[in-house]
DNA sequence: GTAGTTTTGTCAAAAATTACCAAGTTTAAT
DNA sequence: ATTAAACTTGGTAATTTTTGACAAAACTAC
């Protein structure tokens, strides 16, 4: 069960770079990227494009690492029954058809 | 369905409390608790344990709506598909496994 | 109108996050 | 054991984000 950080870290063992190979191509510095593998900084949402293009990979997967990863911090560090899900679940399936009722309204 | 800053404002007001004189017993000036009952300012976590006092609710619930609030606004955001909730429940599964057996090499 | 309530804006202060760099540690090969 | 490459860590300055406090404006109901 990866973290986030060991995600990333398999991704690039895998293809065989080092650090501050994929560092460069994320714009971080090897200090940086390091402190990701090991969950000691974030990686931002907004490069997440970027490491599905050099890792050849459906975004919406990275994706799915990625939140899951934020989310199931969240939920362990505050001691936040698992009932939340259902209900997290139930608020998104509502802000989703309430757009889409927006978006009727604005035709 | 209620967002947290609907879900207290209801409660507000069915005990009949005025902004001034809940913002009061939570710390914060009317404008900062309007901003939060409109979403446009975060509750902080360690007040939940205070709404809680306030309104004679289970603590448990409160945190529920508060975090269930935190997880569908991510996940609408940012166009995640629902599957990321079981890969979530796994990870804070795996999380709490792995926190029973760190407790037990403690001993 | 006015008194009470709520919303909104501004702006400086505080807090959180980050980048950058350097020093230290680990790893692997020879 | 030595060396070089790879990785980790810490400090701090800088940036970004969030907040607090206050005031003004916008409702609401009488």
């Amino acid at each position: 069960m990866d973290n986030f950080g060991q995600f990333i870290k398999r991704l690039r063992t895998e293809k065989g770079f080092t650090q501050t190979q994929l560092a460069a191509k994320l714009d971080l510095d090897t200090g940086g990227l390091s402190k990701i593998e090991n969950g000691k900084k974030k990686f931002k949402v907004t490069q997440i494009s970027k490491l599905a293009e050099i890792f050849e990979l459906d975004i919406e997967k990275i994706k799915e690492q990625y939140f899951s990863d934020e989310i199931a911090k969240v939920i362990y560090k505050n001691n936040v029954s698992e009932t939340v899900f259902k209900v997290a679940e139930e608020k998104v399936k509502y802000l989703l058809s309430k757009n889409v009722e927006q978006g009727k309204l604005k035709i």
